[in-house]
DNA sequence: TGCGATTAGATCGCGCACGATTTATATTCC
DNA sequence: GGAATATAAATCGTGCGCGATCTAATCGCA
């Protein structure tokens, strides 16, 4: 063997575990499949489920104010709200006093979607089992996956 | 207004603020961004990175034993071992034993590349900043996230 | 007033991620 | 041995996510 492993058996069967990276990719994937299940019912995806939270929280906003809500660019928010839009749950417009900005509104559907979904959060933690355990660490990791995330963006920009 | 919020005005701002969900959604969305920085001398994406050092922990493996350890289908992997092969980083050949395996293994170029990319993890630390106090609490918040994503995946299946 | 700089979105191309289906090989069981 | 079944990977279509670039509208400032 021209490359004997320096690691411990275990490695060959584990190599991610002391990565949160990878942690967090795989939860990420996971909450995504469990997602498309519970909102297969309004044949929505998950980023256009935040979409509909964040306009019942506050209509109206531009492109770019969902942007920094949820972290993506116009070139991702674009296409998506187009989609919504198609969908008949979103009407897009550009703002009158500065025709650069183009405001989202939800549309009579979309705000009966929207109502719906306050159920959407009860029923993944259904479908999880609601570990009363696990349920009480949620804040703490929360707060270490926020605080992370923007130590990662401050060193990305 | 037909649409009085029931809502403190600050849900407006932070209407994600309660969702694990969406921690981990902005989290694996701000890795990604730093890593495609890091990984960009190499010209790799981040599930990339991860087939070599899977490979690199263990090599020859199949892309069934790739998914399990990654958490992804061969209609995933297909492509994207594809795009490494035609990059000179992998080999894939059909196992003679069973001609429906494809075992794939690094090649030379893909060591040399594998043995430099033990040094990511420590970059991505430092370009973080290396807080001595989150660095504590990785441990901890790898076996949340993990446990959490277990309770995803079965629920899903 | 006018022109360079800035800003908000949109467009394009590429690489995941995944549901659904297909192809090819192995296994099972009679 | 041969048909039914099971399994591994590949294929196809759609929707993100993002770097790079483009367009159009606004702002700044002489």
């Amino acid at each position: 063997m021209s490359h004997p492993s320096p690691h411990p058996a275990s490695s060959r069967e584990k190599p991610f575990a002391p990565f949160v990276c990878f942690s967090i990719y795989a939860a990420s994937l996971a909450f995504n499949r469990l997602y498309k299940q519970v909102l297969d019912r309004w044949g929505l995806t998950y980023p256009q489920y935040l979409v509909l939270v964040a306009l019942r929280e506050g209509d109206d906003r531009t492109v770019g104010e969902l942007g920094e809500l949820l972290f993506l660019e116009s070139n991702t928010l674009t296409p998506l709200l187009k989609r919504m839009e198609a969908a008949g749950l979103v009407e897009r417009r550009r703002d009158s006093a500065d025709e650069r900005v183009v405001r989202v509104q939800l549309s009579e559907r979309g705000r009966t979607v929207a109502d719906e979904l306050t159920c959407v959060p009860g029923d993944m933690i259904a479908a999880t089992g609601e570990d009363p355990e696990m349920l009480a660490h949620l804040p703490d990791l929360i707060a270490s996956l926020d605080s992370l995330a923007a130590k990662l963006r401050h060193a990305a920009a």
